[in-house]
DNA sequence: CGAGAAAGATACAGAACGGTCTGTAGCTTT
DNA sequence: AAAGCTACAGACCGTTCTGTATCTTTCTCG
């Protein structure tokens, strides 16, 4: 059967404008401060269609971090997998964040600015947030086992916390060297845990394949 | 001439209780989820009290985030000062988030979540949580200097990126245990810019009085 | 006691909130 | 041409928001 769909072209959906429009207006402004009307009238859709498509403001906001929490990974894995050996894609990790801090549209992160401003005793967002921080520590700490750290899972789990301090830092400070800061930090810790980098002469750290063939398979947090 | 103040007893006045029950609940459910109605329902006052003390909501934020601030450093310095030596006062930070984020009442730092929660080209906001933040690195930076760090500025940063990233974590995850491994990975950090802390054969490290004497010096962030 | 300040209670104003409703324009499909 | 679907437009619902105005109570202190 031939496919009737009319082609691509810059047919947007209403669907990718809402979710595009809301994820700007909740990053840029908070969630909360972020109201209904101004999501419709920056999607160009009508109140209605959005209420079709989402069952509510906080149905929207969880796909909204979704959608974002699975781009993000999927840029971040690709800015840190061009690099050859392990060592080399984790010493990658920082200059990866600096590039993001300088973006003029960066705003910190959303899983974590949204959890600080809901209430406290709220589950599911600090659930889909740790969903997000765990698919990431995995794969640093797999990346930590190939590089031979003597804990992969509790180096993993200091770059990760590095990771977050410098994305809240950066967000306040609004200054992109906290990366270089935490990527410092960072290279000591691997340093001490996997023996310095070496970074002219190449001391080839084999990769059986299981980190390598991780960063193609699905960005999807498995619940 | 004798103090006519009625001795002290449970006389709270009415600013000190908005400023409590502010506090709490913009801590615990977010500020702009937080309503006029409900703060002063919880303080106990009338809604024209608020406002004849307070200019408006914004203005109790920010008296609510210097009073907080104030209070945290306080806090902060009394908890880490007790050890002798500037290495072991290092070495308390982390054990002393611990307990902090195995409080009940833990919403992670009020600070970071409020510039999180509103619009990112807002200053006042991000200028209080700098200044806040900049207060508890130089007291780092100075501790780390004393301890003979190499470069204590920078370590200081490093140790602030580590805390700033345990506070979020906790938030998210309500497990007090990545104050441990954080404060692994500060431990690392130490080691390679002091030296080992050689825990039980005394390294006596002479403290100028700078530190000692600036731990009792005024918590107040200078404009 | 009695004057006056402090703070409570309450109602209100005007705007914004999340969410629903009615109606219609524009496009396929048949 | 008729029918049907999708999405836009915008009024509207009840609620909640920040902030104010008015009145009453309570407490202090001379």
């Amino acid at each position: 059967m031939t496919d009737p769909m009319p082609q691509d072209a810059e047919k947007t959906t209403p669907r990718d404008r809402l979710m595009d429009a809301a994820t700007r207006l909740f990053c840029k402004n908070g969630i909360n401060a972020t109201g209904i009307d101004a999501i419709v009238a920056e999607a160009g859709t009508a109140k209605t269609t959005l209420y079709k498509i989402f069952k509510s403001k906080g149905d929207l906001v969880e796909a909204v971090l979704e959608t974002e929490g699975k781009s993000w990974r999927a840029w971040f894995l690709g800015a840190i997998e061009q690099p050859t050996t392990p060592r080399e894609k984790l010493d990658a990790i920082f200059p990866a964040l600096k590039k993001w801090f300088g973006e003029d549209s960066y705003t910190g992160c959303v899983f974590i600015n949204a959890v600080g401003e809901h209430p406290k005793d709220e589950t599911r967002l600090r659930d889909l947030t740790i969903q997000h921080k765990t698919f990431v520590l995995k794969h640093i700490g797999e990346l930590a086992g190939a590089a031979g750290a003597v804990r992969p899972d509790a180096l993993a789990h200091q770059i990760g916390l590095l990771m977050d301090g410098a994305i809240v830092a950066a967000m306040v400070t609004r200054d992109p060297g906290v990366a270089d800061a935490a990527g410092q930090a960072a290279t000591a810790l691997l340093d001490g845990a996997c023996g310095p980098a070496k970074p002219k002469r190449k001391r080839t750290v084999v990769l059986q394949g299981g980190a390598a063939a991780l960063a193609k398979e699905d960005l999807s947090v498995v619940e």
